[in-house]
DNA sequence: ACCCAGGCCATCT
DNA sequence: AGATGGCCTGGG
């Protein structure tokens, strides 16, 4: 057991904040966890986390799923006080984080996400992952895989999707990506099936941890159009604007 | 009933 | 290059 203090994380939040679909709410409010195939139960008491893990395993895994060595305090800091929706939007959400997901494991959440909605990826998610035991599906299980028995799942047309990227990256290893710019990952991202300008930059944000990706989603492309009708100040924002993104994102979610 | 949800792709002009 | 419609499914 690890007994720790964490600042500006809030699982609830991060729970609600759709850049995760494996993670279970458990009885008195405390979450059970996968990443990639390793898994740990959180509670959290105000600032004070209990992982019921080692701390040998804390320090190799958890510390760095959690992105624990950046400030988000400082990031906060860093929003235009004149900008009052942005300001509001980073109050409401001061315990989200952008969590250091496994890549392959983002790239098959992330084809699912597209054109649906949270509970019901939640569920995709699930039921995909329990043809393979619970575990991530391999790149080669996935190409093997029917699209028959995937639509099965209500995934609906994802299914080919999802075949077009085990055979993708099968011969590419997903590993690659965490080597690449920016650039250079979302453009080897939008050449696999199923993976266009939206999904890429949700890969790159949530698996590669770029955060200067920005997707644009059609709730942000709302706020923009309301709030920034002359475009985000990406510039001013260069080394964050992908996290504020996501402040953005879960403010309008939850209004 | 109808529309939309964290879009992508094929098929046009 | 840019615009349009189709696509699976579930919930409001």
């Amino acid at each position: 057991m690890v007994t720790i203090d964490i600042k500006n994380c809030n699982l609830t939040q991060i729970y609600e904040s759709g850049q995760c679909f494996r993670w279970e709410m458990l009885a008195q409010g405390g979450f059970r966890i996968p990443h990639g195939n390793h898994e740990v139960q959180v509670i959290q008491k105000d600032h004070t986390f209990q992982f019921n893990c080692s701390q040998q395993e804390f320090e190799d895994i958890w510390s760095d799923y959690f992105d624990l060595s950046t400030d988000y305090g400082a990031i906060i800091g860093r929003v235009d006080s004149k900008d009052r929706y942005l300001t509001e939007a980073v109050r409401y959400g001061e315990g989200l984080r952008i969590l250091r997901q496994d890549v392959w494991e983002i790239i098959i959440t992330f084809l699912l996400s597209q054109n649906s909605n949270i509970p019901r990826i939640r569920k995709n998610v699930r039921d995909l992952f329990a043809l393979t035991d619970g575990r991530v599906p391999t790149p080669s299980q996935l190409k093997a895989m029917s699209e028959e028995d995937l639509r099965a799942l209500g995934v609906g047309y994802r299914a080919k999707y999802l075949i077009g990227a085990g055979k993708f990256f099968s011969d590419y290893q997903p590993e690659q990506l965490y080597t690449m710019s920016y650039e250079q990952a979302h453009q080897t991202l939008m050449k696999c099936p199923g993976i266009g300008p939206k999904v890429a930059d949700c890969i790159c944000l949530f698996g590669l941890h770029h955060v200067d990706a920005f997707p644009i989603d059609t709730h942000i492309r709302q706020i923009l159009s309301s709030h920034y009708p002359k475009g985000f100040p990406l510039e001013q924002y260069r080394g964050c604007a992908g996290i504020l993104q996501q402040y953005m994102f879960y403010y309008d979610l939850k209004k």
